[in-house]
DNA sequence: TGAACTCGGAGTATTTTACTCGGAATTTGA
DNA sequence: TCAAATTCCGAGTAAAATACTCCGAGTTCA
């Protein structure tokens, strides 16, 4: 019942690209040193958010990465599956996977259920609520 | 994001006990023949419930487990923390281990409150909720 | 007394997570 | 124009968590 280091990590640096929006980028160097991430992980992290569209990056010197959206347009949703996948509780939900038992399974209809309301949780859920709650 | 298959596979066990509450125990080895669960690894999870009071067991020839409440009174919380330890999204929230950051981690007040409502909505629904919607 | 059970502890195997490394490509400023 | 600062990409390795096994011993009951 956990989210990966990954999706924290990858929030703690989000974080700081909310606050830099609009501004001039900011790099991996910077962003490790602040949060306290293994540079190579964070570089790891950083290129799978631009997979999938959520940061952007550029090159060369004085390059980094910034947000690709408004923080109140990215939620905590996209974040965690960007970074650890589909949100599956169990593993029977992951799309990807398939389950033993399937019909007349018992659990199945509960699962779908928590999982449902906690992936619209997370999406209910964005940068701009967590940098609110951190001024306090 | 998992809950471990240790839970899930405990969570169909407790159904067949609930159906049998307050009739014969039901033994390790009907348990995993409907589940499809591998013996002595179910043999372990019952132990598991029953050291946290979810179920008892009898020894000998025609022993077995019987639920040890009323299935309304058993809530998935339990039954997910008796076998995968405390609900904890990020490690930081396991009171068991520490965090790398701890004052001015901008993650830590946001965790807190989605770990909160996941741990208060597992508590909400018990083995009876799962019943019932096994039945439609 | 022996078959059908659970108990308990100590393992092993598998999978997932966490993290590293090195070389190529891109941009900028001296 | 070249060297420094940066991202990009692919292929790894290391560590931790999960999933599962094994076996000998204790209970109960027919
Ligand atoms: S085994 Fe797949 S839904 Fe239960
Ligand atoms: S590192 Fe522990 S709360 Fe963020």
């Amino acid at each position: 019942m956990r989210v990966t280091r990954k999706s924290d990590y990858g929030l703690r640096a989000l974080c700081t690209l909310a606050r830099h929006y609009n501004r001039e980028p900011v790099s991996i160097g910077q962003l490790s040193a602040e949060h306290k991430i293994p540079e190579p992980f964070l570089e790891k992290i950083m290129q799978e958010l631009r997979e999938h569209g959520l940061v952007e990056a550029t090159h060369g010197r004085g390059g980094g990465y910034l947000l690709k959206k408004r923080p109140s347009q990215i939620s905590l949703r996209e974040i965690v599956q960007a970074l650890d996948g589909p949100i599956a509780l169990v593993t029977c939900l992951d799309p990807s996977l398939k389950c033993a038992i399937e019909d007349g399974c018992p659990t199945s209809p509960i699962w779908e259920i928590v999982n449902h309301q906690l992936e619209e949780y997370l999406a209910s859920l964005t940068l701009s609520d967590v940098m609110k709650l951190q001024g306090e």
